[in-house]
DNA sequence: TTATTATATCGTAATATTGCAATATAAAAA
DNA sequence: TTTTTATATTGCAATATTACGATATAATAA
């Protein structure tokens, strides 16, 4: 068989899942903390940035925004995205949820 | 042509990208979980608590183990895994860091 | 020694991801 | 309108991941 067993796991299991498979990539990674350096979200020039072809690049776009790791919105000719405050906010939590529970384990 | 142009990438990126990468499949995060919930670190029963074959649970805990996020150490017959609260705590600062760079943006 | 028990590895099929050329779409500029 | 510019979508080849049966390994129990 296969690959995929999702439907056997609980729904938070997924999608925390889902957030951290977004973040699984170099290029998405890059496009993350290029987003973070620039002042404005006036984007547009995310092309330029990576070692990558635009086809390539406007599929990682997508897998972020369906991730809701960041938000695009269009400003005239480009499309402007910016990073999704909440969402990172909501993983920062939760890492601070495990390591704060950590904190009470021996090991 | 395929995929994994990872050579084109930040060793930094491509460390992340790594480890959430380790963390992108709903069973690796349901062993993650499940080793929070149990006091102890001895385990040996994670294979009868997820819907999974042995060899596949082997293999998950083989990824985890090879991004740092948990450890293990043989316990007479069973082997004792539990998590690596350092790492833990590094995606938790770097959550921080990328929180509180957006605390200075407008979008 | 011979079970038994717990975990790892191998081999392989099913499926998912990655990357990009070609092409489509859609808004602004000429 | 036609051209230009920016981004998205399609289609497909290369590669990676997932899952598990069969089997190997290694330690303890009988």
């Amino acid at each position: 068989m296969g690959a995929s067993k999702s439907a056997s796991f609980s729904e938070k299991h997924n999608e925390l899942a889902s957030l951290f498979k977004a973040l699984s990539h170099p290029a998405r990674i890059a496009i993350v903390e290029y987003l973070l350096s620039v002042d404005s979200c006036i984007c547009g020039d995310i092309v330029n940035e990576l070692p990558l072809a635009q086809p390539t690049i406007s599929q990682h776009l997508k897998e972020l925004k369906n991730a809701n790791i960041i938000k695009g919105s269009i400003e005239g000719t480009a499309i402007c995205y910016c990073i999704n405050s909440e969402t990172m906010v909501k993983i920062e939590n939760y890492f601070a949820l495990i390591s704060n529970a950590l904190r009470n384990k021996c090991c």
